[in-house]
DNA sequence: TTCAAATATTAAATTTTTTTAATATTTAAT
DNA sequence: ATTAAATATTAAAAAAATTTAATATTTGAA
């Protein structure tokens, strides 16, 4: 009921529209939920704990990596995920700049 | 660089993720964008100032209406739009799940 | 070096989402 | 009653995202 006057170019609206798509996947937040938890974690406890195929995980974690949501380090055969919070904060930017001072 | 330690429960996920998917898409955005900084509108407003198809304008509300993003009330022949800050601000909340202190 | 473990990549198959295009509904005016 | 404007719904077509299944790469250990 409040009006917002946001100032949203459409360069930020890409953006965020990217952002929000990598997070939008139940897959993946759940992934991303268990990576939050764990704070840093490789691939194998990923999906084994999760019970999701390796491959996909691999599909998902890429996804989420190109979108900056997440970093990765490899240690020997490993390699070792972890959360960008400086870009879910973007995102989460994102969705504030639709908000009202209102609710 | 920093845990969260959040919880994250099953359904507060699929909640998030269908908020999020309601809004991860670019016209749904310019919508709600155009929306936001009308405070309320009716569709013929929407498609014509935006330029997009009459049916998508609809389908593309309807889709924002049902994961609760707009408002909608009929008068006479037009049907006005708003945002629901309430529900947006859900959204928010919900990226904001998995947020550190850090950033 | 060969081998196996950890992860990534790829292509095809499947599923979901989006668009297109046509038709339906609702309401106000004639 | 008819008609036209505003919006919604629908079904089929097209496009995009996801999964499956197989193969490739990287690395450490035997």
């Amino acid at each position: 009921m409040n009006k917002t006057k946001v100032v949203f170019n459409a360069e930020k609206l890409e953006t965020s529209c990217e952002l929000m798509r990598a997070l939008a996947h139940p897959l993946r937040l759940r992934i991303l939920e268990f990576i939050d938890r764990n704070g840093t974690i490789n691939v194998n406890k990923i999906y084994h704990s999760l019970k999701i195929e390796q491959s996909i995980t691999s599909q998902h974690l890429k996804i989420m990596r190109l979108a900056g949501v997440i970093d990765a380090y490899r240690e020997g055969k490993f390699v070792h995920y972890s959360i960008n919070y400086d870009v879910v904060k973007r995102a989460e930017i994102a969705v504030n700049n639709f908000l009202a001072k209102s609710a």
